[in-house]
DNA sequence: TCCTTTATTGTACTAATTGTATCATTGTAT
DNA sequence: ATACAATGATACAATTAGTACAATAAAGGA
C-alpha cells in the first residue's frame, strides 16, 4: 500500500544540496518502511534521469549512504538496502540482527558439512587473529 | 547421506560476485565430500538455469576452478571434479573454505558495529540452541 | 562398418549495465 | 579576487549477458 515505489521529490531552491536531499529522503523512506532491507535502489543513472540531475550527484548520495552502512553499492550490479540496517535503534532489534546474521552463518556452515566443533573453533581463531591485527594497528 | 546433491545458494545482494559464490560453494562441497573426485558437475547451461543466471557467469566460475585444478572442464563433454584428490590439499581446502565463511561473518558483524564479545556470545548461544534442536529430533 | 547429421557441451569475443575516480565548471560567500 | 562547495563531464573498471563458434558424443542411414 504505502510501500510502493515513491519518487523522490527535490527542491532545487531549498538551499540544501541535492545529494543531501537524496540521502535524507532515502533514509526517511527506509525509516517509514517504504524501502525495506534487500530492496534494490534505482541505478545512479536511472535515478539521475528521473530527477533531471547528473548521475554523479546520485552517486555521491549513494556513497554517503554506503559509508553509513545503509545501502550496499556493488559495481556492475546495483545498489541495495543493507540487509541488516545499522541499528542505532533499539537494543532488542540490535540483538535480533546479530542473531539473524549468526543464524545464517551457522546454518550455511552446517549445510556445507562442517561440524559444530569446527565452527566454534574457527570463530575463536578468527576473532583472535582479528584482535591481533587490530592491536598491531593501534601501535 | 549428507553427500547428496546440494543445490547452490546464491545471495544476490551480498556484495560477493555470483561467480565467486559459485566457486566458493563448489570448493566447500568438495572439501566436505558432498562432491567427490570424478563427479560430474552440472553443465554451465543447466546450472545457470537453476540459479537463474547467465551461463557465462557459471562458465567463469568453472574456468577459475579449472585453473585451480579443482575441476576439469572438457569442451563437448562436461566438467568433472579432478580425479587426483591431494589429501593434504583437501584438508587445507576444507579449512580455507570454513575460514573464508567465518571471516565474512565476523567482518560483517564488526561492520555493523557489534563487539567481539557480542559476536562470540551469540555464536555460542546459537550453536547451543542448534544442538538442542538436533537432540530433540533424535529422540 | 563408416560417414553424416544433430544435439550437447564448453569457449571466445563482444556488448550492455552498473558503480568509481578524476577533473572541470559554476555559483556563492568571504 | 579568492576559496570552497556543489554539480557536471568524461573516462574507467567490474559484473553479467548475448552471440557465434568449436569440440565431442550419440544417433541414423548407406
Amino acid at each position: 500500500m504505502t510501500d510502493k515505489k515513491q519518487p523522490l521529490q527535490l527542491d532545487f531552491h531549498s538551499g540544501l544540496p541535492i545529494y543531501t536531499q537524496i540521502v535524507e529522503q532515502i533514509q526517511s523512506q527506509l525509516a517509514n518502511g517504504i524501502l525495506k532491507p534487500g530492496d534494490q535502489l534505482p541505478t545512479v543513472r536511472a535515478l539521475a534521469q528521473e530527477l533531471r540531475v547528473n548521475f554523479n550527484t546520485v552517486a555521491r548520495a549513494y556513497r554517503i549512504l554506503d559509508e553509513a552502512r545503509i545501502i550496499s553499492t556493488q559495481q556492475g550490479r546495483g545498489t541495495y538496502i543493507t540487509e541488516i540496517p545499522p541499528p542505532e535503534v533499539s537494543e532488542k532489534l540490535r540483538n535480533e540482527s546479530l542473531a539473524a546474521l549468526t543464524h545464517r552463518f551457522i546454518s550455511e556452515s552446517f549445510r556445507l558439512g562442517f561440524s559444530e566443533r569446527e565452527v566454534s573453533q574457527m570463530v575463536r581463531d578468527s576473532l583472535k587473529s582479528w584482535k591481533e591485527a587490530k592491536d598491531s594497528d593501534d601501535e
